[in-house]
DNA sequence: GATGAATGAGGCTTCATTCAT
DNA sequence: TATGAATGAAGCCTCATTCAT
């Protein structure tokens, strides 16, 4: 990610929060830097002193967006000792943060992927770190008898990560209208992949 | 999709096998039509004689694996009553297409979705086919008693698709040596799903 | 220099007059290339199907007017034996197509080493053929015993070319009344040279 | 020129010299006024406290070099009377400083050729100067009886100096192996102008 | 005098698509 | 049907310069 200036000045979320907000309305493609910028109410060039280029833009709200995400979560999940109520936690989570910030979780979730850097060449670590955190629940899970020792935790996670991700995406897709319930889906996810890698069902 | 020529001329599929070896290599949006009209041998020109335009290519791309994914699993699911056993044999036949058509799968995994028009305005009813087959499934299996009722086949579908989906990716995206077992990760999402929606474990 | 179309069309030498005009107006940099597509009454896009990019058109210019300049030099000297009066005509026939091709020239003179590529990655071998002649010249004229044995073909020809070159760029710069005689100077750094160079004066 | 700061301060040298550094390596157009401050270890704007534009930095240059030159060239003819022996001098001279001062030699002879104004606004005045010396030996010579009354003086000057100057742009261009002797070239220069313009060889 | 964050104009080039042949 | 030369819109990014501190 943009490496340039170190610390978070008060202009460069001011850039950021204008590129989620474009972003989401006129598409990544669409959105000319020119328009973050005149939202951000900043010269174009100063974009640049922020930021490498216009996909890094969007690149570093991936990154950020992880990051508090992924501090949100361990608050949530720290008192939480059960696997089972951590994976239905985990998925009320998720489905919560794209509910809540839903211009973010149209950026990350559509226009994200149309990003050949970050399909192809980026290494999202900070996917990682927030997947990582369901796998170790797995892993827990094993050791204490409870879900079956079988189960590869490296499938799970991905597996699991691919229905979330799926099903937000739906619902990000979808018109106001035919909006289904996230939270009652995030108990039938969690409910299924529970009860999947229960040991005894 | 392009409904110019009804019928499948022995140029149009030329264009299609060039289109889909084209855009594994070089990606969807860096590959130029000339590339593509190059490979198969035909001018720039001829191309458009049988699809509206670029994005129609990869489109059309998608109907015409979809029809034949969609006939394919038909047929090795068809004498095949359990429905344990149909989403094991799903989940299999997924990654066998997976890997045994690694350039298409490449290009609908990847490259479909750095086309914005697929994301946000082409209805993949095609996709809704495939997807249906499962959500058909479940609702056998609930009305045998087999899966729990409270089971929503729509948040199951998506799930589970997205579960596949994204172990597909994965897989694409690993580099060789990386690449994990398509076969087992089969077996360990259908077991996570089978039992997750069982009735009695 | 551009290799793109092999044949000189018509529609390529309509954008190197073009450019020329316009190169010799405006300079080079401020040249826009839509500059020159309007001049030559084609497309932007149409100028990249024959140059490579701006610079190509500039050196290919060079190319071009190098070939012509050369092949009209050993015309113009073909007749001539005598080394002391093939270095007289050398001199005036640089500076008869200065003048006569004052757009060119001037394209040539100034712009062209206003141009990073050419001064330091371009190997200008047509200009080397040209300067051929020179030192060739006075090799034949130290072979007859007309010119000295010390004298240095190499360092004569730069020399030379030097003389020429710089009188032609002051010719070219200055302003319409203020210019010299371009005749009396070719005549004048002839003199130089043949008695500087001769064996008894 | 720059007249802003009157006096030479001890950060405009410091800048002057880093600009000859940045410029030689990088080239006027590649080297960013930031390279060129940071070189200098001071702030970009300072840099405007003592020159008018990137541009000025680079004539600064050249007047301050031209300064230095013509006091050391006067020093080095002041003692000869022969006008032969001076042209010689001046020969040899210019070489040397070529020699001895490469970066700045070679941001003289190639980049500011690069510079537009240079070549098209800018009256050089230094140079002039520089190459007046060369006018008035030629001169001094004619009267003294010891050159042709029909050398051009201008003409003469010109030549001479477009002699040595391309030799020079040869030599910096030429990669350290290929570098032929300067000293032997200004002899044989030299002694080409010297014979060239004698009254009787 | 010194700083350095902010400015914003400006243009080359690509390549999907067309259409006369 | 097939060709392929021609079209032309569209936008990212650089970096010299300014000016408030």
């Amino acid at each position: 990610m943009s490496e340039l200036p170190l610390r978070r000045t008060d202009k460069r979320s001011l850039i950021t929060e204008a590129a989620i907000e474009v972003f989401a309305e006129k598409g990544f493609r669409n959105a000319r830097v020119s328009d973050v910028a005149k939202r951000a109410g900043v010269a174009d060039g100063t974009i640049y002193l922020y930021f490498k280029n216009k996909e890094d833009i969007l690149l570093s709200i991936f990154e950020e967006k992880m990051d508090l995400l992924l501090a949100t979560l361990g608050e949530r999940l720290k008192d939480i000792p059960s696997p089972e109520e951590r994976i239905r936690q985990f998925a009320r989570f998720h489905f919560e943060q794209v509910r809540d910030n839903r211009a973010a979780a149209e950026v990350l979730q559509v226009e994200l992927r149309l990003s050949n850097k970050f399909l192809k060449e980026y290494r999202p670590e900070k996917l990682w770190a927030y997947l990582g955190v369901f796998a170790q629940l797995v892993k827990d899970g094993q050791e204490k008898g409870i879900f079956r020792a079988e189960i590869d935790p490296f499938v799970a996670m991905w597996s699991f990560f691919g229905a979330l991700d799926e099903l937000a995406m739906q619902w990000v897709l979808s018109r106001k209208n035919d909006r289904f319930s996230l939270e009652s889906a995030a108990d039938q996810v969690a409910g299924i992949f529970i009860r999947g890698m229960s040991e005894k069902a």
